[in-house]
DNA sequence: TGGGACCTTGCGGGTTCCCGCAGAAAAGAT
DNA sequence: ATCTTTTCTGCGGGAACCCGCAAGGTCCCA
């Protein structure tokens, strides 16, 4: 078994190597590579069905890359190593994991013990490892209590990108009405909607934009997400005749 | 003399740790804190004159804290240890080193030797030390290719954060149409702005949004940007009689 | 088979945004 | 002191946004 290390951040790294060889003595070879790019290649190249990764990288961060090594390699076991938790990674990561794949996601805060159970876990006994943390996070973005459907989700996403209502309309087949009735619904739920009455800040906000501060605020969006989402417009944006 | 070290991630601690031990032999102790709170704690408890912080740090970020710090003694000297090079750390961190402090800016990317190099340049020979590409930053920040007044960076502050022209133009002391003046400068800069014959997107983008997402992602903004202008905000909302 | 919950769509209008035009005011330059 | 350049400001209007109201649609459950 080989196992390959996807991460910028040579300290981090180093520990990496030596956590691995201390915890799977079975292993007979760590690889690594310090960014998404040489990542994606090198899992291709050497067939390599385990690996350890951060999320946020420079070059190309770690859920693009899981991406397509997963699209090439549904089976790979990929152990996610990231510092955050924010909703942004947790939801981008559970977007793209195939069904029934092994993965795990644990902190960089987590201690040495629980970072080398979960290599275990993952490589040895096949089992998904979810920190707790990261665990209610995805509760707490599936689930429904201050959850986000996937619909308001995706408007978030398209009002962030500084798309317009008729846009939008026409990115996701709907009517223009619909689009503001789920950026009603949206700003309801981040708790910027104005109910009239209030006079307390009434018309200091431009609710399409203090959303989503809002929703950078708390971590629903952030650099790697919205730049997913950039990619993922203007390819939609080629594909867009002249209207 | 003794150094304070201000980083959350402890594998990076442990390494600057021994790296100002072995490049500083005249210090005689150093100390950890593991964020900005308890950094400017022990700051001002041992008068700690010699820093070395990470900005971006979870429980309160780096520029924070240095700015409290230097407000209560500002001949410390504070090398800042930092993952990114983003125009809105580069700015934020210039706008708050009083004149004539000494300090650094050098990225965790940089070799051991250029490390070891700015500790003693900064906390010996009193010299202030920016890495290349942070200067490189600092150029295109303050110079004027493609660079942006403070006019400006304010302004986009106040859109990202959400508010109304109305709010805006309150909060600055202007008129509405100074502030939608200062805005279709801005969407000039960021290169948003629909000279009125372009058919290409046109309608597509709500210009005020778009801003927000290409400052994004061109790091003009980050999170923790986000934050102090938040911060910033409510301070001055508490401020703000009813209107 | 008839509610109930939810989503979609059209209509209408009040508000905000975007911005060309043009005069006043301020800041520099010669 | 005068000229230039930049910034501020009001006016006006077209477009976009925000949203209450109300009429279908769909899906599920009893």
């Amino acid at each position: 078994m080989k196992v390959l290390i996807i991460e910028d951040d040579p300290l981090h790294r180093s520990y990496l190597n030596e956590a691995i060889r201390a915890a799977l003595p079975e292993c007979d070879g760590v690889l690594e590579a310090e960014n998404g790019n040489t990542g994606e290649r090198l899992a291709r190249d050497l067939r390599s069905s385990h690996i350890v990764m951060d999320l946020q990288m420079s070059q190309r961060n770690g859920i693009e890359a899981a991406r397509t090594i997963w699209k090439e390699r549904p089976e790979t076991r990929i152990l996610f190593w990231s510092n955050y938790s924010d909703e942004a990674y947790v939801r981008g990561v559970s977007r793209i994991v195939p069904a029934g794949a092994v993965y795990g996601y644990v902190l960089k805060s987590a201690s040495d013990d629980r970072l080398k159970l979960a290599l275990r876990s993952i490589f040895i006994e096949s089992q998904c490892v979810i920190d707790r943390e990261v665990r209610g996070m995805q509760q707490k973005s599936l689930g429904n209590v201050n959850g986000f459907t996937e619909a308001e989700y995706e408007i978030l996403i398209d009002i962030a990108l500084g798309l317009t209502d008729r846009a939008i309309a026409q990115r996701r087949n709907l009517s223009v009405r619909s689009v503001q009735n789920r950026l009603q619904q949206l700003y309801v739920k981040l708790g910027v909607y104005q109910p009239l009455g209030g006079q307390d800040d009434d018309g200091r906000f431009n609710l399409r934009a203090r959303a989503v501060a809002v929703a950078f605020l708390r971590k629903l969006l952030n650099h790697s997400a919205l730049e997913r989402a950039e990619a993922d417009l203007s390819a939609w944006l080629a594909r867009q005749p002249r209207d």
